[in-house]
DNA sequence: TTTTATTGGTTTAGGGGGTGAACTTTTTTG
DNA sequence: CAAAAAAGTTCACCCCCTAAACCAATAAAA
């Protein structure tokens, strides 16, 4: 076998394995300290999908349900989502407030940011492209999505 | 500004912030609830650097002296990494030991097979070059190492 | 030398993350 | 209408992390 593919399997181990948390880490102390990623990416879901229950957005994050029951918890203590009234009085539909709106604009200025500065202004117009057609497959491999228990 | 810039933003943030905890969680059930990324994390630079103290350590996976405190402990206890003994006496030296070198390789061989069948047999030559070098700038950018306290 | 830093680790409190099982409550179903 | 299923919450237990207090050992100063 190919060294290329031996160097490809280690540079997916350092980067998406062991890697991730650094990026991280390297952004933004004060924001990203104060929200938690899974927290952040709860409310990028909410953004995205307007209204979603527990049990979705379990799903989606690929978690127990009762790793959500804590999380909306604390989210609603922040006062950064709210519970939205619904037919079926077992669920629990979510959607973001005013503030969870901000917080989440504010990550995704941040991110904008550090993506330009570290990454964007560091390849070429081609290099995009590779980016673009390589990340696409990536993140197809790790959708999450309806796994369920 | 581009709207490819745009979406190699919002691919970032999916793959590299939101998405890695879903790697962890389709490689293997049974090996890696066992294995923290972390704990694994640990036994690789042991496997690369051969001895490491615990500073040492810390300042390689970017975390407080204390995590790696409680880290080393764990490793002990399940006897994958052993103490070795220097002059002096303040600082703790580690090395693998047999069952740690058989962890770490059986991590190693999951790790390549995950990537074969979920990456590589999915991308064509020329892809595989374009992964390459997104990725080596990649842990470039992530790369940690003595930013210390 | 003797005293005073400094360095390397450990411990503890407190706050995240996660699971699985037990238990409610509300709907569905047969 | 009783039994089963679905949606959430709580609890015990484990991992991760930091910051601050604390010890022990080594290095530096006086």
């Amino acid at each position: 076998m190919d060294t290329r593919i031996k160097e490809a399997i280690s540079l997916f181990e350092d980067v998406m394995i062991y890697g991730t948390e650094q990026v991280l880490r390297s952004m933004d102390e004060q924001f990203w300290n104060q929200y938690s990623p899974e927290q952040l990416h709860l409310l990028k879901l909410l953004k995205k999908e307007e209204r979603l229950t527990a049990g979705r957005l379990a799903a989606l994050q690929g978690v127990h349900k009762s790793a959500i029951s804590g999380r909306t918890k604390k989210l609603l203590a922040k006062e950064l989502i709210r519970v939205v009234e619904t037919p079926d009085r077992r669920s629990k539909l979510y959607e973001l407030t005013a503030e969870g709106e901000r917080v989440i604009g504010k990550a995704r200025e941040l991110t904008h940011r550090y993506v330009q500065e570290q990454l964007v202004d560091h390849v070429n117009d081609e290099e995009i492209d590779q980016f673009l057609r390589i990340f696409r497959k990536l993140k197809a491999i790790i959708k999450t999505e309806e796994v369920d228990e």
